[in-house]
DNA sequence: ATTAAATAGTACTAGAATAGTCCTCAATTA
DNA sequence: TAATTGAGGACTATTCTAGTACTATTTAAT
């Protein structure tokens, strides 16, 4: 499996459900007590999507979090490199130092153009799309997506 | 990041290696000396793609490797498959049989079209274009996608 | 036939990454 | 000033990955 965290997957989880009620902060209990997903857990995701600028908290008494921007604004590529940085699939399209197998490898410059579909593709979805029930949407992004990667070389 | 492992990472060397040169079996350990990853990795590796079909092997003296197909017939998709198991990103896609989050997670539907258009990504590169160089193919995307690469280190 | 060269299969170990928890400090409101 | 809520960091246990080792099986050459 191409694996994203579980950490990634609660995130897309809370900020769902964050999207479909966005008229007032929650708290982190809250949050917990609806997704079904452990308090500290759910804190510690919260903390990094507000690092992140996703959302922007309030402290104190009836303080809690709720979307720094609206979910239309919001990509999933955004909220997946919140959480496990670059989106990319190997090491060495991230770090340019290049890899030890440098000798046998000359194909970093592939990969890096399959990442940028990739990223591309995860762009190109928002929470507002997220909470869309599954048929309406095929059409929004059908058009703009589906880069057939290959054809860029033939 | 969205990892693809090191054994994945490794696999597509040791292919672009043998797309390369075609025209004979390899022994594994010929593979290691070249490609410099270590004997029992490269085995396990070779191994794995021999049960997916992407090699084929011959045993005893003068055996070795060989691409079961040709280069253009062996696509990214099915490599990362072969070690990674299923393309997709959350671990709700592959198994229907829902998570423990199902009050908070309707989202699932909407994962899945993320996944095949990240599936469809993958399954039009293949091991030819993986060795194709990368210079002469740079002007033919720059064209044709606008991709904000930034956007990948943010 | 026998020996050497190769892959097949499986089990095991060490290390790294992830997930999850907990505790203390800071800020806000009533 | 007390209660509520987030911020930040440290810590631990568990899971996963990478890498290794060993034994069995197959084939070719002599």
């Amino acid at each position: 499996m191409l694996r994203l965290s579980k950490l990634t997957d609660y995130a897309t989880v809370i900020l769902s459900f964050m999207a479909r009620d966005n008229t007032h902060v929650h708290a982190a209990m809250e949050i917990a007590a609806i997704t079904g997903i452990a308090l500290p857990t759910v804190s510690k995701i919260l903390k990094v999507l507000v690092n992140a600028k996703v959302l922007i908290s309030t402290r104190g008494a009836k303080g809690g979090y709720a979307l720094a921007r609206a979910p239309e604004k919001i990509t999933v590529a955004e909220v997946i490199s919140a959480l496990e940085g670059p989106i990319a699939l190997t090491e060495c399209s991230i770090s340019l130092q290049g890899c030890e197998q440098a000798a046998g490898c000359e194909i970093r410059g592939n990969w890096s153009l399959i990442n940028q579909t990739i990223h591309n593709a995860l762009e190109s979805v928002t929470l507002a799309d997220m909470i869309r029930p599954v048929r309406s949407q095929a059409p929004a992004w059908e058009k703009e997506i589906l880069i057939p990667v290959a054809s860029l070389y033939r």
